[in-house]
DNA sequence: TTAAAGTATCCAGTTACTGGAAGGTCAAGA
DNA sequence: TCTTGACCTTCCAGTAACTGGATACTTTAA
């Protein structure tokens, strides 16, 4: 199978598939015309990252997560503990977040947004 | 004022004010001797810029609020619809994360996390 | 046969810094 | 006066994870 149909297979773009076999996540073997020809396996491969992907992880954590995927003696604390540990700095995220909007809807609401100069917004970015 | 005080001041690394300045950012003038010798006026739009960077605007937001900030004829509905356009990212940002973060933790509760393969994350990023 | 579609590699750009190297400047102490 | 150490400067490279574009080769369909 092609790049394209891999592509297709798993929603993500060629372009981010070439990227993957660079830096050596996910490696098609080539065919003799130097095509990446896509075997079952790499198309499960990047079906998983993709989700991953999705779940936010690094391409760093793919890499461990795919090599315990690959793995039959895995033990399954150890994806646990990866998980646990990128769920932990999604949630700081959130909170980071949150305060930032409270912050901000809270500059906005005081914030006329018509023609004239005065700013709560600015005024409050001026304070030091 | 030199650049290290001025990051005091701020509470900007150093580093990130010469950045700020050969961006065109914040553009201290200099000393016979070479060094940035910042100016009250260069010190405001600093800490300016520090803070709107703490609420995520981008350098390109910064750049624009910047010019508003020095102008006094501007009107504080353009301040506004910049504010707003950031804060919709920020609550779709967070609304991004926080399905990772349900999706993510289900999965984590439903894993047993002990020495056996069987693991319903990689399940979950295996399926098709 | 030829034109279009698909594939390949390689280079550069993105965001907002950050680290480090090489070298000039300044202030204080011996 | 000399030197030492703390500053300061610029420039180059690296970060994360792609993405766009140029150029060139291969395959497929009309």
């Amino acid at each position: 199978m092609n790049i394209k149909d891999a592509a297709l297979h798993s929603g993500l773009p060629a372009k981010t598939i070439r990227y993957y076999d660079e830096i050596g996540l996910v490696t098609p073997p080539r065919d003799s015309n130097g095509y990446r020809a896509f075997q079952e396996t790499e198309l499960h491969q990047l079906v998983f990252v993709a989700h991953a992907r999705a779940l936010g992880f690094t391409i760093e954590d793919c890499r461990a997560l795919l090599t315990l995927y690959k793995d039959d003696q895995r033990a399954s604390a150890d994806v646990k503990r990866i998980a646990k540990e990128h769920l932990k700095q999604i949630e700081t995220k959130i909170s980071d977040l949150q305060t930032m909007r409270d912050t901000l809807s809270h500059l906005i609401d005081e914030c006329n947004g018509d023609q004239r100069p005065d700013c709560p917004i600015l005024d409050n970015f001026r304070q030091l």
